[in-house]
DNA sequence: CAATATATTTCAGAATATGAAAGAAAGTGC
DNA sequence: GCACTTTCTTTCATATTCTGAAATATATTG
């Protein structure tokens, strides 16, 4: 692990600590932590001495390097715009309306307009990358958006059209990757290079890690776990992606409260209609109500059934199911568990860790923030090869 | 690319060539090509001049640079052992039964006490390496056994055992990686540094390349993506593994002519059937019977499942699907086509090479010589850390 | 205030890269 | 046959990154 990967956790850190918990010497930790403060990514932080010696000086992200600007399309068609530092603390938020009309490059036009419109209204400065979420597919190298909701177009330069505008590198990924970034720099996979995140929410999205990187698949998208079939035949649940028997169809709030021809749409108040619909099922599922539990055990089923085939297929070392307590914990923890035993391969099981979460609310500004400290990071890249290179 | 990459491709390559190639300035191959041919790795073949200028010297893996033992013990439990030099070349190989009674640790004695005669009795010295398949789940870092066939137990540490006793390094790997390595090193997927294999035999079996390495998943193990569901329900068949609905049990050959009772023995007679059977099979549906005709249509439907799944989840980049020719090329292409495309986003399908290959005779030998030529490599490895790890 | 303990920096040296210039080994033209 | 051209390969000065031992810094303890 290097240094920036140890200080992210948040918790404190000297330089003494750093040669056991990188596996570099304290000869290197000296010049890459003068570097790395030079650079302004991180700062010391004076500690009262403890015991005798030398007291230790604490080292922190800086939130003080740079800020960047985070800007998330909701579901909901807001552009959720936060100002972050480069420690991930929100310095600034604002919510802007999006029109969802026209073309796919006239909305990446009206968003640029909005981020210029809140960039110069925001109390802040020294602004160094701009990164937006979509909920797309989306290539993230190129910074191209493939299709977003309804919109099904040829792919566009997303990422271009608006850094043309505002003048700043701009980055492009989806909201999945964005969780697990979060999750990885700031929360509950720090301690893991590999781990898959699986995301219930009004569909279920993943994204994963391998070698402590981010997988976006070969060609620069995220892989859907969500469209993996957990039910084949003719009573396959349709899904909205064409496709049926898609896990989506079963385990998301929408594919537990829509059906496929309302999904279709997507519109935001089919978001409140979901929300609303999820309210009453959840009540029922409280009352008792047999049909709600049973929707609500098949939901658990189909997860825990795509969780096991990932077990089965990839072996991805940890799970973090990011899920709506109530969806899982509270009435299909039970089917999950059943299914999740049933499908897998015993070894592979026993080796997996699994975690259950609930999102937080500040994970698209963490993610936001670990894009952004990425991308410092990666700008100011060595010249010269990994030593070794040639041979292998 | 690096130079041993591009080298063992077969075709000639100067050191003219591998700046291009790998990346490298001309003084960096100069000396990383002296320190192979120093190390025996590689050796210049002169070749007649061909225009003006100096000629070209040809660089090539060197056979002669050390011999490496490859056994594996077969489902038909032989033990071929096959010795072959660093180029992929088989020198000499001989046969020998083992029983497969008594206890898995037993059994590593048998098979290394089997080993040892071989070794002693072969016309080839210069021995660097054992390398060990089985067709077993395996813990190749560790070189631990986890179960095979029929063995049912503790994790046992084969290679430990079998090394104690013939006194060179020992590496276990299982069937699919093995495969895999093959292909990578010289075969189908040498272009390729992310790409899945997926072998269709008397089982399903998968093995996985990223970023350039192979994936043993993240503990170790191979994950087996023959075991991922593509079916599920009351009507799914049972699979030896002890699961139902696996894609192992329509589309392998087990699966396809065995139940399930019958294919948890696995015995040599067993696979005997089972060729017995599907040679009946295959003649059955040349005459266009329609039980048989079905019968392969489902086991491509379902593999067309499995693939589709593997793509929406992982992307990954290439998938090379070995299977006999009858079996999917002549009955059952449109079923795993329609399958595909009917489970796929098609934006990934779009980007998804897949290549049909039959099983070459010579795979194991090569795929023994490649893990070889990596753990040779690897032994002379330098010390320092690549640069730049501190960083990131 | 010395002794001790702990934290951090310094610095010579090893490895691995680059890139420009030199050297080597052939053909070509006269 | 000999100078010239072309192409391939090596040499060498330099840069970067890391190591590890020794030196230095800054506290507490007796």
């Amino acid at each position: 692990m290097s240094v920036l990967k140890v200080l992210r956790s948040g918790e404190p850190v000297s330089r003494a600590d750093l040669p056991a918990r990188t596996g570099l010497s304290a000869g290197t930790i000296t010049s890459t932590t003068a570097a790395l403060v030079k650079r302004g990514l991180i700062v010391e932080r004076k500690a009262a001495a403890v015991g005798r010696g030398r007291p230790r000086v604490y080292l922190e992200l800086n939130g003080a390097g740079g800020t960047v600007v985070g800007a998330r399309l909701s579901e909901r068609r807001d552009l959720q715009v936060s100002f972050v530092n480069l420690a991930g603390v929100e310095l600034h938020s604002t919510t802007m309306p999006i029109h969802l009309t026209g073309t796919l490059s006239g909305l990446a036009q009206r968003i640029a307009s909005a981020l210029q419109e809140a960039i110069s209204l925001a109390p802040v400065g020294g602004i160094r990358q701009v990164s937006l979420s979509l909920p797309a597919l989306v290539d993230s190298e190129r910074g191209d958006v493939h299709f977003m909701m309804t919109y099904r177009s040829e792919p566009v330069p997303f990422a271009a059209i608006i850094a043309e505008r505002i003048l700043l590198p701009v980055t492009v990924e989806n909201d999945s990757n964005l969780l697990s970034r979060a999750e990885h720099w700031f929360g509950r996979a720090q301690l893991y290079d590999d781990f898959t995140l699986i995301s219930v929410d009004y569909a279920v999205t993943s994204a994963r890690y391998s070698n402590g990187l981010p997988c976006s698949g070969s060609s620069g998208f995220t892989p859907e776990l969500g469209h993996v079939k957990t039910s084949y035949g003719p009573s396959a649940r349709p899904c909205y992606c064409g496709a049926a028997g898609c896990c989506s169809a079963y385990s998301s709030m929408g594919g537990l409260v829509l059906n496929p021809d309302e999904w279709a749409e997507a519109t935001p108040s089919l978001l409140d209609l979901v929300d609303e619909r999820m309210d009453r099922l959840i009540h029922a599922a409280s009352q008792g109500e047999p049909r709600a539990l049973q929707s609500l055990a098949d939901a658990g089923e189909h997860l825990g059934r795509l969780v096991a085939d990932h077990i089965n297929g990839v072996d991805p070392g940890m799970v973090l199911l990011i899920a709506p307590d109530e969806l899982y914990v509270r009435f299909a923890r039970d089917q999950f568990e059943a299914a999740l035993t049933a499908n897998t391969i015993p070894e592979l099981r026993r080796r997996t860790t699994i975690v259950f979460a609930t999102r937080s609310p500040d994970w698209h500004w963490k993610g936001l923030a670990a894009l952004a400290l990425e991308r410092v990071y990666l700008q100011s890249d060595r010249a010269s090869l990994p030593a070794g290179a040639a041979f292998g």
